[in-house]
DNA sequence: TTGACATAGGTGTATATGCTCCTATATTAA
DNA sequence: TTAATATAGGAGCATATACACCTATGTCAA
C-alpha cells in the first residue's frame, strides 16, 4: 500500500464522526462537570424526563446504544439515587427506569451549564449550520445500509 | 422543569454526533471484524501509514483524541506487534510510534472491510451528503468556542 | 550554572462502549 | 399442554475515553 492509497482512509465518514463526538463531548463534559453528571448521564436523564419511565430496551433505543452499555450507564445513576430500577408488574422480564426527585433536581442543576455549552457552540458554529449538522446525523442514524 | 423544557435537549449538538458516532462506529466495526481491528485501531494505523512515525502527543492531536487515551490504544497494538514504540534519540521525553511491517500487512488485509463499509455507507446516505457530512464535521473539530 | 518553567509521557480512577454467551420469562404453534 | 421460539436483561471480557496528578526531561533566562 502506497502513502497514496492510505490517504484514501483520509475520506473515512466514521474517523471524521468519532473525532468530532470526542471533541464535542470534552467541550460539553466542562460545561456539565460542576452538576456531576457526565454528558451521557445528562442525556439519560433527559430523556427519562421526556418519555417518563422506560424500559432498558427502549431507552437504549432511544439513545442509539447498545442495551448492554445502557445497563452498565444506569449504575453510578442508580447508585446516587437519581434514577430507580423497577421491575415492571405485567412482564417480569423487563425493568422499569424511571427518574427520581433527585434525578428531576439534578437535571435542572444541570441544565444551565448544557444551554452555556449549547449555546456557545451554537455562536461559534452558527444556530443554521448546527440545525443541519444535527439534522445530517439523524439521518446518519435512520440510514438502513 | 416541564417536559416542554425538557424537549429543548433534543436539539443536544452533542448528543446526535455521539449517537451517530455509535451507530457509524457498529456499522464499520462489522466490516472490520475479520480483520481483527477496531475502528479506533484501523484509524491509528492509517494515520501511522499516511504519516510516518510520530510521537504520542503529534498523533493524539491528528486523531482528536486525549494523548492518554492514545497512550492506552497504542497497548493492543504493540501486543500484537503492528506497532513499535522507541525513545526519540533527539528529545528522551518523546516516544515514536512507528509501524512494523505486520503493521503494514494487518491494514492492508483489513481495507478491504474499509471499503466495503465506506461504500455502503456512502450509497445509502449519498456520495455528495457523506462529504458535505465529513466537512461539517471538521469545521465542527476546528471550531473555537 | 542553576532555578523557573514548559513539554512528553505514565498511572490511578472512573465512566463508556459493545460483543458473546448466559438465564429467566413470555409467546406461540403443534 | 408442551416444545420451540422470541424477548428482556445480566456477566465476562476487552477496548475506548479522559481527568487529575505524577515523574522525567528539555529550555531559557538571570
Amino acid at each position: 500500500m502506497t502513502p497514496e492509497a492510505a490517504a484514501i482512509f483520509e475520506q473515512c465518514n466514521c474517523l471524521a464522526v468519532r473525532q468530532a463526538a470526542r471533541h464535542l463531548t470534552q467541550f460539553y463534559d466542562q460545561f456539565l462537570a460542576s452538576s456531576g453528571l457526565r454528558t451521557t448521564q445528562f442525556s439519560i436523564l433527559a430523556k427519562l424526563r421526556g418519555y417518563g419511565p422506560l424500559s432498558i430496551n427502549a431507552l437504549a433505543k432511544e439513545l442509539v446504544m447498545d442495551r448492554t452499555t445502557l445497563g452498565r450507564n444506569m449504575l453510578p445513576l442508580e447508585r446516587e439515587g437519581l434514577i430507580e430500577i423497577a421491575s415492571s408488574a405485567t412482564d417480569r422480564r423487563t425493568k422499569e427506569l424511571r427518574l427520581t426527585e433527585a434525578g428531576v433536581e439534578r437535571l435542572r442543576a444541570a441544565a444551565p451549564g448544557w444551554i452555556d455549552a449549547q449555546s456557545r457552540f451554537e455562536q461559534a458554529f452558527g444556530r443554521k449550520r448546527s440545525s443541519a449538522l444535527r439534522a445530517l446525523l439523524g439521518e446518519v442514524v435512520a440510514s438502513e445500509m
